[in-house]
DNA sequence: ACCATATCTGCAATCGTTTCCAGTAAAGGC
DNA sequence: GCCTTTACTGGAAACGATTGCAGATATGGT
């Protein structure tokens, strides 16, 4: 830096010690109103900016907030990055952004290097294999809220979609119109998301005093691939089911083509319903009806909830487990029908 | 933190002073290689981590730099994040996400604090209305990137698309085709890569000796609602155009709508060719064909780019403009055809 | 007039590092 | 065996802020 222009020469520069100065820029009313002016309208002048660090060191706050997310291109951590990032910024927080790719290394990695920033907080979405580091951080004083994914090993603040809910009502709603035979492209079982839309999914069916069809079910990683694997699975079988409920919009992509390859259309021959909207699902024709997880509601609680504890220091009160649910909202648009032939 | 255990404390368990530990653990051979083996398993066995602020204030670096994009909607942007963030962890830096939703007076406001954090250095997607303020960090010694659009108002390294070509080249390939009257759908003039995608479309027509003709471009903003209002204006005239070239890929959201809707087929009554790939296009069927302008390598460079100029330190040969492009390919896929009737 | 109080200001220590400058001890040259 | 060089190490001063403490001035009560 060419320009450090440091609270010292503006200190230097009204003739008085770094003390009042800093006391004056500070406000709070512990100078004069006539230095305090002075000194506001000279550091303005001679273009001060406070130095961070220096601050940070003596505070032992950095103003820093970690995100840590598996990706951008799921469309629930792009929207947790973009709201969290606002919300953040609106309170006076920078936020550093983490990618692990669902990684356990290089979230463990990750984490140790945002120790060493001295992050304030940390958003989190866990892979899972790292609970003891989190809780160390929590243990130090520094806040950490889980998004998305629970890390099952320790008890955290944590911010969850309503995916039984959810997928129940999805379930449901495919059942009211009359389908018998619902094909489920889900996660694998070793995430909640993965087992929690399956749970929903089996409740309805027996609500309905439906059989529950283990070969009806597709688990894969949330990838097009596995949404093109399912849909070879259940609809190459001699008894296919008339309705898809797919628990992810990214395998969506894989069923879509699986679809328009056999040329069978929707809604017509068979009902499409996602889970987690994006931008695409409202634009295609058929529109995608979906079960909407509502990703901005969860970021939104998740830096809600990191802000409260931030604001009230590491002296808040720590509530061994507290987790929040976002309820899931049912879009109905075009993609879902009766079965054509009962 | 209840835990800061730092240098001093590795210092005293060790019966050193507190610089022949700084020196230990520094390497570089500045103690005796008995002292650094003993030092450095002493703070491992402590758990020591430096304080980064602390080093930061020191050394004048805080191995911070800023990531200003406008939203992490667009997959260019997206990608820059993924890549940049990978590449920059990769050498002990990490990123500040900053997102301005292209707003000049939210950009000004990110700038001066990511100036407060310090930062060594910037990546930067301009709105190109704080040039001065992007040239005064370069000036104080902070390098600065630009990537995909360029501040007209200040010499900057830059990281562009080529356009021009690309447009040209996704044109030409329509032209060769058969097509004669093809509808652009592009961004506005006001933005860079809107001018030159319309420059390089309105090049490949000169050579192809056909007229231009402004009614056949729709100009918007990079959204869904632009690609659906220019296809309302172009398909529904008398004479529609035999193909179209949307240079955007979340306009094309909007267009493939657009078609849908009047069930125009593709690519049998309809060719489309869109600019920028992104994951839907390549599952879609049929597969639309992109001019892929490559965010991956764009990425890549800009990062490339800047971590030389940080190695370099302050001192670094400082070439007044020096603008990189990035190649745009042509991937096709199944959406455009030789036109139906001619 | 005098003292207690309230208001403001300055000095100096501190946060946790790095790095300059000496100083000590060992090594080597003669 | 003495002197120069080399190899390590320790002390102390930064970096740029915040903050406890004490001193200085103004204010008010009597």
């Amino acid at each position: 830096m060419i320009n450090p222009v440091t609270l010292r020469d503006v200190a230097r520069a009204a003739n008085v010690a770094v003390s009042t100065a800093s006391r004056a820029l500070a406000g709070g009313g512990l100078t004069s109103r006539g230095t305090e002016a002075r000194l506001r309208r000279i550091a303005t002048e001679l273009g001060y900016r406070p130095n961070t660090m220096a601050r940070g060191l003596k505070t032992r706050s950095s103003r820093l907030v970690g995100l840590v997310v598996h990706n951008l291109t799921n469309a629930s951590f792009r929207v947790l990055a973009e709201v969290v990032q606002k919300r953040l910024r609106a309170e006076g927080y920078q936020v550093i952004l983490c990618i692990t790719a669902d990684d356990p290394e290089q979230e463990a990695e990750t984490m140790a290097t945002l120790m060493d920033q001295r992050v304030d907080g940390l958003i989190i979405c866990p892979t899972g294999h790292n609970g003891a580091l989190l809780a160390a951080l929590e243990r130090g004083g520094t806040p950490v809220t889980c998004v998305i994914r629970r890390d099952e090993t320790v008890e955290l603040e944590t911010v969850l979609a309503a995916d039984p809910e959810g997928a129940y009502a999805g379930t449901r709603y495919l059942l009211e119109l009359g389908h018998r035979r619902i094909g489920l492209i889900v996660g694998r079982k070793e995430t909640t998301s993965g087992r929690e839309r399956l749970s929903g999914y089996r409740r309805a069916l027996e609500e309905a005093s439906l059989p529950f069809d283990p070969t009806l079910v597709h688990a894969g990683r949330y990838e097009p691939e596995t949404g093109l694997a399912g849909s070879c699975q259940l609809l190459d079988r001699p008894d296919p089911p008339t309705a898809l409920f797919v628990a992810n919009h990214e395998s969506a992509l894989g069923v879509l083509r699986g679809l328009a390859e056999r040329n069978i259309l929707i809604p017509d021959q068979m009902s499409l319903l996602c889970y987690e909207d994006m931008p695409g699902f409202e634009w295609q024709r058929p529109a995608i009806s979906v079960v909407d997880s509502d990703a901005v509601a969860m970021a939104e609680l998740a830096a809600d909830r990191l802000l409260r504890r931030l604001r009230n220091g590491a002296d808040a009160p720590v509530r061994p487990s507290s987790e929040y649910r976002i309820g899931a909202r049912l879009i109905q648009r075009q993609s879902c029908q009766p079965p054509s032939r009962a």
